[in-house]
DNA sequence: TCTGAAAATGGACCTTT
DNA sequence: AAAGGTCCATTTTCAGA
């Protein structure tokens, strides 16, 4: 499988990862390109999957979830059914942002979004106490968001 | 002090988190609005800052970056400003995706998404190694990514 | 809510390499 | 062929009544 994407359109994914508003003739511009070169490239881009979607990005304090957690979780047994239980348990949950099976000292990492304390500890009691696979689990509780984001620096070379 | 979002602003906001493309006139059949109506208030979100920005959604795995690794830092100083320098550093990491400065058993967790082993490798040195303010640093290595989002719970009551 | 103007997208078609 | 550019139709956004 050959390289995919060119300079072109590596410039302007990092473009659209930063803002996805930007009107395609002002990224002609940047990029230096037609706009109907750069409305072919996004187009291609999003079909070969590479642009997964577009989305609005929520500032979380502005609708008041200030609380962000990250938590590790080791598990009882690595079973597969029991595994895949829980992936499915927490990916369901609207409060998990993000989780991840991870091999290390832990087997889950989460990052929940949530209102407050009171609203942790319910979800804790939920996802983890009443689980019973769940051995043990530590909470991070966030300060500071100090950098958000699901981009991929895909203009970077090394 | 936080504004107020009615029921069509968080349902508008499930729908754009989800995917921003949908055009407001169908964003309007969807939650019973006029087009005009939704427009107003995406328009009035954005300005209040509750819609932070639009963004496109890349999928790291088809432009090779196939490495999600999660990383605990515990630092030897939280002197103010040794913080704000790790804090500096972290976030102009452009592998570096997510930092949160947090409260427990560590100072920092660090999502990165990278492109192989070696190339964490060589971020572990650049980042951590060779910062003397590190103390410590457990690497988890990311097999699965469960769920991956920023999106905020706006339309979950609890 | 409706209407219409302005802007952005996306296709047709031709040119260049 | 593959990719760019220009032009034009269609769709979408967005302001005024």
């Amino acid at each position: 499988m050959g390289p995919i994407l060119d300079a072109f359109d590596r410039k302007l994914l990092a473009e659209v990862q930063r803002d996805a508003q930007t009107p395609q003739s002002e990224l002609g511009t940047r990029v230096n390109l037609s706009a109907a070169a750069v409305n072919r490239r996004l187009r291609r881009m999003a079909e070969l999957g590479v642009i997964d979607h577009y989305a609005a990005v929520v500032a979380p304090e502005k609708v008041d979830y200030n609380l962000t957690v990250v938590v590790t979780v080791e598990v009882e047994s690595e079973q597969i059914d029991r595994l895949d239980e829980m992936k499915r348990i927490f990916a369901a949950c609207p409060w998990v942002q993000q989780c991840y099976y991870v091999a290390g000292e832990w087997d889950f990492v989460l990052i929940l979004t949530v209102q407050n304390m009171e609203q942790y500890n319910e979800l804790t009691r939920e996802l983890f106490f009443s689980n019973n696979n769940v051995k043990r689990f530590k909470t991070l509780v966030s300060m500071s968001r100090v950098k958000v984001g699901l981009g991929v620096p895909v203009e970077i070379e090394r």
